[in-house]
DNA sequence: GTCTATAAAATGATAGAC
DNA sequence: GTCTATCATTTTATAGAC
């Protein structure tokens, strides 16, 4: 589906650059609306110059997606089973936060697709990173049954921090419509409100 | 932009069958990524005939948002300045989640347009939304400051109602790609999961 | 590797008969 | 009001020169 590994270094820039330009196409209008033309202009390369390098623009979406997987599962991954728990768990909110404000084209990119019903990515949603989340689930269920954390759905907690860190990243149009034009970067803010609400609701 | 008040019967059933068709192919695919063929297919209805109640593909999609833009703030409208703040605050997240397990379709609409910076909307999210989320936003402060609601910021306070509710319609595909086929509906651990968290961090 | 030219298909919208 | 036929444009992708 993806091109073979780049050997030659004009082959390495070109495909970064198509890369950089892609993720800025379609996390801002979604697969169907963006073009190739659209993604080609972004990168400075005539159309066909472009489709030299991937064969469809299904194949740049596809390469994007399983090229940014694990920059987007990073976070849970450093989830550490011997850390403080109620640490672990804020430091991993704080680093997806980072995430959706350092990478909001990512954050976007993801969140398009599975809006849409992750038609090009279900796959990977049902084996890597269910697996991960399935892992890290009965880490910190151990935890609160070992009295460490306050008591509740590991998933629905996972799921929490998902969508209250995005949040920021996918409806950032949202965010700054409702704080006003006068207002600063929201981030510091959020995370102070997201570190007290996962301290209130996670201390035993 | 959208059609003047129709007049007759078949007017109206019409324009309610292109409504309802519009909406599931709009949300399930956004703007760019619906075709006026597939919502003519899904209301039985042939292209030329469906545009003979719209004048374009993006007036259907306008009157769809502004005729739904009621429903979505329906329940931050009912936030009652008078009643007890904590179960003030729990009944909306309870209606906002309500709204995502009975009208997916609608929330997928409006994240699928914000997602993608909010173009055809933002007139309405810096007007109508923003005047909405500062009045509410400082019935929440009074409460606060009367002691009545553990003190933190209104405002993100409101954007975590509608990032945790709106995440299990939104992103239906991932919860329960993640869940797994053996799981049932997470909608009731959702409202258990999301009561304890809005009590831990709201009782004084 | 990169370009111009162009094929082939999809798509938004209209003309005009009934 | 509804249909068939069709136009105009956009868009994905390829051919072939350099």
């Amino acid at each position: 589906m993806t091109k073979p590994v780049p050997r030659t270094r004009i082959q390495r820039k070109n495909i970064a650059l198509i890369s950089e330009a892609a993720l800025s196409v379609f996390s801002t209008h979604g697969f169907r609306g963006s073009t190739v033309d659209q993604i080609a202009r972004e990168a400075n390369l005539s159309k066909p110059n472009l489709l030299y390098y991937f064969p469809s623009k299904e194949a740049i979406h596809q390469h994007l997606l399983s090229m940014l997987m694990d920059t987007w599962l990073a976070p849970l991954k450093a989830l550490q089973d011997d850390g403080e728990p109620l640490e672990e768990i804020l430091t991993y909110m704080r680093r997806k936060l980072q995430m959706s404000r350092d990478h909001p084209r990512e954050s976007r990119l993801f969140a398009n697709e599975i809006v849409q019903g992750a038609p090009r990515i279900m796959d990977m949603l049902e084996t890597e990173l269910k697996e991960l989340v399935d892992e890290k689930a009965k880490v910190i269920e151990a935890w609160m049954a070992a009295g460490k954390l306050a008591p509740s759905d590991p998933y629905h907690l996972i799921f929490s921090i998902w969508s209250l860190t995005q949040h920021y990243a996918d409806f950032d149009a949202q965010v700054h419509a409702v704080l006003g034009p006068g207002h600063d970067d929201p981030f510091p803010e959020a995370e102070t409100y997201l570190t007290t609400l996962f301290t209130r609701l996670l201390q035993p």
